[in-house]
DNA sequence: TAGAACCGTGTACAACGTACACCTGGTGTA
DNA sequence: TACACCAGGTGTACGTTGTACACGGTTCTA
């Protein structure tokens, strides 16, 4: 599981062209790759072994290692494929864009929750990733906001999203391992419950008994919304600092 | 590593008497707990084995086994007794409340940050963390809310700091791991910021250029306000849909 | 046509959680 | 006091993981 990390910049950012000797690959790196997504949307990132996508593939385990390093660079290869599949956010208004940002970047972790699984500080990003980040950027960018303001603005918006994201993405995992949907298993934990009495937690039995914990609110819409009506007051203050060693464009 | 969640339950809310027959234990449950809570802090969660536990204890593995059912069971305890060590939000203005509530959970992530790591959705809560979490519902329940806006408020609160505690923890992580900062870590990317050119990446080269990687805001100072600034736009205004089927207190 | 480059396979190893059988030491009951 | 029983701690063993390594077959280049 070791990796050396300037082998994942060449195989993410430098694609290596096709060897001319050797026999034909029956297997390629994009197929093993895809094979990966699949495993790991159906069964969860545990569930992915490198066993278990050389069996999708009908191959045998080692035959991977002939078009991928290690697991380590396979997980980066598939973190930007995923990328690839979302939309860059188009120039235009500041709200608009970092909405529509969110949204993008909500709508991949649904269908690939094990995205938020593979983030390390340390994962290495690829240009799909990298491409989408820069257009975030940019849509905040003609705010006459300091750089740092910008990068600050956007990783707001991306904490939270990351947030809620790591919440559906558990919920998800725990719903397939198995195989009782989040309601009906905390609904069958009786014992717990019993410990939830007005004494110890009044405001928990309170939300409950008014229904509070069925109507719930849809944590994404709800606080998308409020962390860029934060976002709007900061942006359109008067008084926020000026000492602004540049600002940019 | 499987697990009988009402077990759980048990060994969480009725901590069970000590046994009269047998000889006195050399080890004991909570000694278990916090050579764990060490072994997490010190080596990180992925350090964390029972071999490991056992070993810093000075006794064999399966010695563990007399005093926790097992690792599931065990991270469920650890996970307890550090919420254990936090503060409750005490009751006052909504707004300080929420920013209390915010920094304890993020000083507790912070020492411990592979708290971050344990949170699935079918953990089970405990009695510490649960009535810290009252204690944050309490106090946004004077405002007129309906309760699953009381609901939403404090998890929009909690997603945030849980969006910017992964990040800090996976730099944590990282760090121990390779035994490198990241700042010297990405510095030695040459590799990959080679690839960082202004016609691919734009406005991260022009971000670079003007220092805004260098100089960046605080993520959770900066975050909070924020969040904090469109939840008070939210409960200060007036049209919010009044069709709230009843206000909680 | 010889040889190098490359593909896919099979075996093997260390680390993980933990089931199981075992011995030992202390207590409650007869 | 005798003894049965129960709980604490140990040692061994198994299945699963990523992947190092040696091997044999295939195809293009010199």
């Amino acid at each position: 599981m070791k990796s050396d990390r300037d082998r994942s910049v060449r195989l993410l950012w430098e694609p290596p062209a096709e060897p001319t000797r050797g026999p034909k690959a029956a297997l390629s790196q994009s197929r093993v790759v895809e094979a990966a997504i699949k495993v790991a949307d159906a069964e969860g990132v545990e569930a992915l072994t490198m066993r278990r996508v050389a069996e999708t593939l009908g191959f045998t385990t080692m035959s991977l290692y002939r078009h991928v390093p290690g697991k380590s660079e396979l997980l980066d290869l598939m973190v930007d494929a995923v990328w690839a599949g979302t939309e860059h956010t188009p120039k235009g208004a500041w709200r608009a864009g970092l909405e529509f940002f969110a949204r993008q970047v909500w709508a991949m972790y649904r269908a690939h929750p094990w995205m938020l699984q593979l983030t390390s500080s340390r994962r290495m990003p690829g240009p799909e990733a990298m491409t989408r980040q820069d257009a975030a950027y940019a849509v905040v960018s003609e705010l006459g906001l300091a750089s740092e303001e910008i990068v600050a603005v956007v990783t707001a918006v991306s904490h939270f999203v990351h947030g809620v994201g790591r919440t559906m993405a558990d919920r998800v995992q725990a719903e397939r391992e198995t195989g009782v949907s989040e309601e009906d298993w905390w609904n069958g934990r009786e014992a717990l419950w019993e410990h939830f009495t007005p004494d110890r937690l009044p405001m928990m039995t309170h939300i409950w008994n008014s229904g509070g914990f069925e109507r719930m609110l849809d944590d994404f819409e709800f606080g998308l919304a409020r962390v860029l009506d934060g976002l709007a007051a900061f942006i359109e203050s008067e008084d926020r600092p000026l000492v602004r060693p540049e600002t940019c464009l």
